[in-house]
DNA sequence: AAGGTTAGGTGTACGCCGTACACCTGTCAA
DNA sequence: TTGACAGGTGTACGGCGTACACCTAACCTT
């Protein structure tokens, strides 16, 4: 009977209810302490339980993934599409930045899964309803990169590897330590000149969303500006010069 | 005399020793291969004899993406500051592609190496000296992202992550499947595009070279069209509208 | 030459990981 | 009633990073 309520209290697994624990105990604990025990341990239940419903830990993160893609909202209808790609990337950013770990699992997982395909053939979609030819729709998703989905991959951002550590903390006040300063005067001038603002080393001490928008806008504005001068593919698909 | 004839025919280790051997086992056999009891077997020697020259794996990590940065050319010195930042984002290309590991290898460290500062200050040199304010110098350098250590984060990329499997295979046959291929009609209609010239599939049936100039010279014209124009920060790190 | 320090390679062991495989049990269709 | 099967269990294996104690040869000092 000790089994029966054990059984009883908590719900059946599904895959499902395996994907959003999991993702749950990526963002609180961080995506380095989501081992198949731990998950396991956290649903109340043995490790190899989760091989019913997932087959392997890879396709495990594939489907963390999905969950987390599922959640950008869709697309708006709007006439024009630099606002409308524009509005959905920052909220493809919003979602992203409610899962750390994520921009990481996405560029280490190497094929797609449905759910970004499916994102990213619907922003294809409000390229070409805006007049983009195939090929500039292809060549401008590259350009964005991984910024399309709401992450500029910046160099170095702590916020990636542990789950609230970011948040909670606001900034440790570790301004860099002088001879590291006269050895990189120009990065340097920069953290300085962002300090007087908000805090204290490259990339942590800045506005985020800024440099986000910054960048973004500066792709959208190329990209608008090829696109009104009818752009069309100087050398199609040949390799180009080394 | 049996041991000894061991010990005079390798050569002793050093911590240059182990980061080489480790960049070349990651080169060769993937980074997912690269483990301290592989790396201490490739050098003849047994895993723990690798603490006393790196002191745990993820500095052994740190120093090969030292090793790989260090390749990259010095800078040109060269009057027009885009050709020289062009010139030398184009040269870390060519290193990083001999390195397919090491993108994903930095973005997963969060600090920067040395060797990383080292040429982001060089960088930053470059725009300072053409005359870019400090803050159009910051944003510049988040904007460009990771590309400028020469790697767009492709959101898949099968070459990072086996060794030599991304060259010695010319593209793996695989279109898309038509059940794929109608959920997602327009990545179809490009990676059908793609493929009369090439191969098959998004992001490897594609010239990688010119997309990731593509994308160099939208952010380059961008970046000197705000410099011409003399741009000061709109809203200087007030944290922006979310 | 004698003795102590130390740099660097060795061997063993621990706890974590993913997961193969055999097993049990409750549910439901025939 | 029976038998298939979906789904949770238990054990075990090989691989990982690395702590810790040990050995040994080179070198510096007296």
């Amino acid at each position: 009977m000790a089994e029966q309520a054990e059984t009883l209290r908590r719900a059946p697994l599904s895959r499902d209810r395996v994907l959003r624990a999991a993702v749950a105990l990526a963002d609180q604990a961080g995506i380095e302490s989501l081992s198949m025990r731990n998950l396991a341990q956290e649903l109340g239940v043995v490790p190899m339980a989760l091989y019913k419903h997932v087959s392997n830990k890879d396709e495990l993160l594939d489907g963390m993934i999905d969950v987390v893609v599922g959640e950008i909202d869709a697309p708006v209808s709007e006439a024009d599409w630099k606002h409308a790609v524009r509005q959905r990337i920052l909220s493809a950013r919003q979602v992203l930045r409610r899962h750390p770990w994520a921009p990481l699992a996405i560029e280490s997982r190497n094929m797609a899964t449905p759910a970004i395909l499916a994102y990213l053939d619907s922003v294809i979609g409000t390229f070409r309803a805006g007049g983009f030819s195939v090929d500039l729709a292809h060549h401008v998703m590259h350009a964005m990169g991984s910024r399309i989905l709401g992450f500029s991959q910046e160099l170095f951002d702590a916020t990636r590897r542990a789950g609230r550590s970011g948040r909670t903390e606001p900034t440790p006040p570790a301004v860099l330590p002088p001879e590291v300063a006269a050895r990189f005067p120009h990065v340097a001038e920069i953290a300085m000149a962002a300090a007087h603002d908000d805090a204290s080393v490259l990339g942590q001490g800045c506005d985020d969303q800024f440099e986000f928008e910054f960048a973004l806008d500066l792709l959208l504005d190329g990209i608008e500006r090829l696109q009104q001068q009818g752009w069309a593919s100087p050398r199609r698909h040949r390799k180009a010069s080394g």
